[in-house]
DNA sequence: GAGTTTGAAACT
DNA sequence: CAGTTTCAAACTC
């Protein structure tokens, strides 16, 4: 069914392309164009097929390493978060919700509800119990975030959601129950949800699904759940995803599981709340299509997707603070979190709390759902964030990067995806960029938990403009979330570390140290300046930070994004990842030491005079890259690499810890390199992105390729990003093996992972504005190392049926289009 | 925890 | 672009 569709979806995206509305959603959002296409393949079909080709969009990417990173919190004995959830439903439910908030992208928090990336979400939830399905939905949905117009198209989006939601939650309601019955299922032909329902194994093991290798799909979407469960009953989860989205995955989550009965319920409501999608025959169409292949799953990612779009707008949020906008989101409460923030990750369950209570402000307007509300208030800090940031400025520009990956879908989405570990920590992963945090956060979270991705992509505030909308986009997510953490701040959740790069390295750190979350100590720059370790990283300070007169929080989003602009201004890069992998795509400017085989490398070099580049005062070192021919340091002595070309000892160590940090990513958090290859792209195509990403998307591209290649590529095809990074597929070679390597491995390639990218992205394209736009040239570079998963469709075809399921990487070819968009404005 | 060292960031 | 200052992390005690 799925090729059928793909096919269809292929032209018609083109011819979307060329349509003036085409080109407006695309501007919205980044993964648009895919979306469309996957839209009308998941609700067509079900099947994997469909979904590739939305997958297109770059959200699908994130959404599949989430899944990876779920899988891994998943698997994680430590994290038996399903089974003590009891109800698998609560656990499930919850994960979707950060899936779904995840997935929320809206360029324009409402108008671009981006479905796909909340399906997303939802699907990574889904895993819990039938997470194959749910996965494979939120793939499609994902896929169709991927690309808000296309979403728009295909879907027929989701204009209204209410009025759709309604006729969606009918409709997942009885996808739901068919899933239920279908569990064991058809999945057979959709890897993807497959691999969510492994994640839900232990509930569906009946299932003959593959769930493992569904899992890895299933990851990404089941990131959250870890965070969820933990937090919450299945019931709670279900509210708090929040009516719309949430009560999707946890519907999804629970037929799976058990109760389809009670998912239907709170579905229903909760769904038509959440439905955003405006077209019930979309929905149905999904339904259909989900009763065939996999129709629940991808109807509820849809749907998910949709609510949370939806809800997001409406909803601000409160606090979810869980959307991690960039910069940090403030949700005070949580040191925890604080660690997470950079690491974007948040405590899901602490935000799954807030957003009860969130929920009964917001949510329980907007989603009138009742208790789901609650899940919806993690959608709701999504929304809100959108909504908050929506056009304005949250975003950093710096964070940007990050960041605007993931809300490369820039305006439209903001797809804020809420990975939660055991821990509760939810990551705000942008839909596409987002997916690369995730897998970093899921690295970490192998270690302890699950991580709950929240990746939000809002519109970019008018303020950026075509350029910076992407990246603003970006920021802006982070900075909406940010604003919803102040909102939520209350709650505190905890910043979430929009970035994913940044996450990226940090959570990688966080992950294997649970220090993730940097804190930063500043007195007089108050954090506003690169000084700041925390702005640097393009998250908002959290309460571990000791910072004083900190204006670098959610509160003061206009004035950190002001602030990054300022420095984006003079220094393009400013924002991006420090150290950038050489192998990748560049080649980077032939730094002797680079050449080891890590290949990654500084991008500014170092200049220490004392340290013997042996410290962390060094930047080299401390980003576990050997120095280059752009260093003027003396006398060098970086285990890691010497700038004369020395024998870095560390040379070799250094390619081998970044690769195993790339593989182990990969490897510990399959969900994480899903979204990290999402991410991956985006920063690719973004350098600002790239930069305060780069760390997270790493990892996440690693986890991309996987998907990829597990799930669909046709979405690469839309967005060469994905396969363009040279570390995803790195990261799908390495496999998943290395998760267990150390932070330092971890950080290490993150920060050589992300460089590259950003490299790429700045050669590229220098400014980060022009980084939209050069995104399509990073993703050239990117797509040759890529080459396979390429940014052209061509790719997809190559891909297996996993891959076809991920195949949307909507965050590409949103960002293509958000590129565009950004010319065009 | 306080103080020192260090080098990046910011400023001139 | 170079030099200086400011700043906060890294480090030491």
């Amino acid at each position: 069914m799925d090729t059928p569709d793909r096919n269809q979806i292929g032209t018609p995206i083109s011819r979307f392309e060329d349509s003036p509305v085409f080109n407006y959603i695309n501007s919205l959002s980044p993964i648009k164009p895919v979306k469309s296409i996957h839209i009308a393949q998941t609700f067509n079909s079900l099947s994997f097929a469909s979904l590739p080709s939305v997958f297109t969009s770059p959200h699908v990417s994130s959404h599949k390493e989430s899944r990876f990173l779920r899988r891994h919190h998943f698997s994680d004995p430590s994290k038996p978060e399903f089974s003590s959830h009891n109800g698998n439903e609560g656990c499930t439910s919850a994960r979707i919700l950060d899936a779904v908030q995840l997935s929320d992208c809206s360029a324009d928090p409402r108008e671009s509800f981006e479905p796909g990336s909340s399906i997303i979400d939802a699907t990574v939830e889904l895993p819990n119990e039938n997470s194959a399905l749910a996965i494979e939905l939120s793939r499609t949905l994902k896929y169709d975030c991927g690309s808000p117009d296309n979403n728009p198209m295909p879907h027929g989006i989701k204009t209204d959601p209410v009025s759709a939601m309604a006729g969606t939650q009918a409709s997942l309601v009885r996808i739901v129950q068919e899933v239920s019955k279908e569990r064991h299922c058809s999945f057979e032909s959709e890897l993807e949800i497959q691999g969510t329902g492994q994640i839900g194994q232990n509930k569906e093991e009946s299932t003959g699904c593959d769930w493992e290798s569904l899992i890895s799909d299933a990851a990404d979407l089941l990131i959250f759940d870890s965070s969820t469960n933990g937090e919450t009953s299945k019931g709670q989860d279900q509210k708090l995803v929040d009516a719309g989205s949430s009560s999707f995955i946890s519907l999804v989550l629970e037929l799976p599981q058990d109760n389809i009965d009670d998912l239907q319920n709170t579905q229903p409501v909760d769904r038509c709340e959440e439905l955003e999608m405006e077209d019930p025959a979309t929905q149905q169409g999904e339904v259909g299509d989900l009763k065939e292949i996999d129709p629940m799953p991808d109807i509820l990612y849809s749907t998910l997707l949709n609510k949370q779009v939806i809800s997001n707008p409406s909803e601000e949020p409160d606090d979810k603070v869980e959307n991690c906008i960039p910069f940090g989101c403030t949700p005070d409460s949580h040191q925890q979190r604080g660690m997470r923030r950079r690491c974007l990750v948040f405590e899901i369950a602490g935000a799954h709390r807030k957003n009860f209570e969130d929920d009964s402000n917001s949510s329980s307007s907007i989603s009138s759902q009742s208790d789901e509300k609650i899940a919806s208030d993690a959608n709701k800090q999504l929304v809100p964030s959108k909504t908050g940031t929506g056009p304005s400025p949250r975003m950093l520009p710096g964070i940007g990067l990050h960041l605007n990956a993931l809300a490369t879908s820039s305006k439209d989405c903001r797809v804020v995806k809420h990975e939660t570990l055991a821990s509760g920590r939810q990551l705000i992963s942008m839909p596409s960029p987002i997916a690369s945090f995730h897998p970093l956060t899921s690295c970490q979270e192998p270690l302890s938990k699950s991580l709950a991705l929240n990746s939000m992509e809002r519109e970019m505030g008018p303020a950026d403009g075509g350029v910076q909308v992407t990246q603003d986009a970006s920021q802006a997510s982070a900075f909406g979330v940010s604003e919803e953490f102040q909102h939520s701040s209350p709650r505190k959740k905890r910043h979430v570390p929009l970035l994913i790069f940044l996450a990226g390295r940090r959570r990688l750190e966080h992950a294997v140290e649970s220090e993730a979350c940097k804190r930063c100590n500043c007195k007089k720059s108050k954090c506003l300046k690169l000084y700041c370790e925390c702005f640097a990283a393009g998250v908002y300070c959290v309460e571990p930070c000791s910072c004083q007169d900190c204006f670098n929080k959610p509160v003061h989003e206009d004035t950190v994004l002001a602030t990054r602009k300022q420095i984006e201004s003079r220094n393009p890069l400013a924002f991006a990842p420090k150290v950038i992998r050489s192998s990748d795509s560049v080649p980077e400017t032939g730094d002797e030491s680079n050449k080891t085989p890590a290949s990654a490398r500084h991008k500014r070099g170092c200049n220490c005079k004392k340290s013997s580049c042996l410290k962390k005062y060094c930047e080299c070192f401390q980003g576990g890259v050997g120095c280059s021919i752009n260093c003027r340091c003396e006398a060098c002595k970086n285990v890691f690499g010497r700038k004369d070309g020395g024998p870095a000892p560390m040379g070799t160590e250094e390619t081998e810890p970044e690769e195993e940090e790339t593989e182990t990513c990969d490897m510990n958090v399959v969900d994480i390199s899903l979204q990290n290859s999402g991410v991956q792209k985006d920063e690719e195509h973004y350098p600002d992105r790239v930069l305060p990403v780069t760390p997270s998307f790493q990892i996440c591209r690693t986890s991309v390729h996987i998907q990829f290649s597990s799930s669909s590529k046709p979405p690469r095809s839309s967005l060469p990003t994905l396969g363009s990074s040279p570390r995803l597929h790195t990261g799908q070679r390495l496999g998943k093996s290395d998760f267990l390597r150390p932070q330092s491995k971890f950080e290490k390639q993150f920060q050589m992972i992300p460089e590259d990218e950003t490299p790429e992205i700045l050669r590229g394209n220098c400014s980060p504005i022009s980084g939209v736009k050069s995104a399509s040239p990073n993703r050239k570079r990117v797509s040759p190392p890529h080459s396979e998963f390429g940014p052209s469709p061509g790719r997809r075809s190559s891909r297996k049926l996993i891959l076809q399921s991920i195949p949307s990487f909507p965050s590409l070819t949103p960002h293509h289009e958000t590129s565009d968009f950004a010319d065009t404005l």
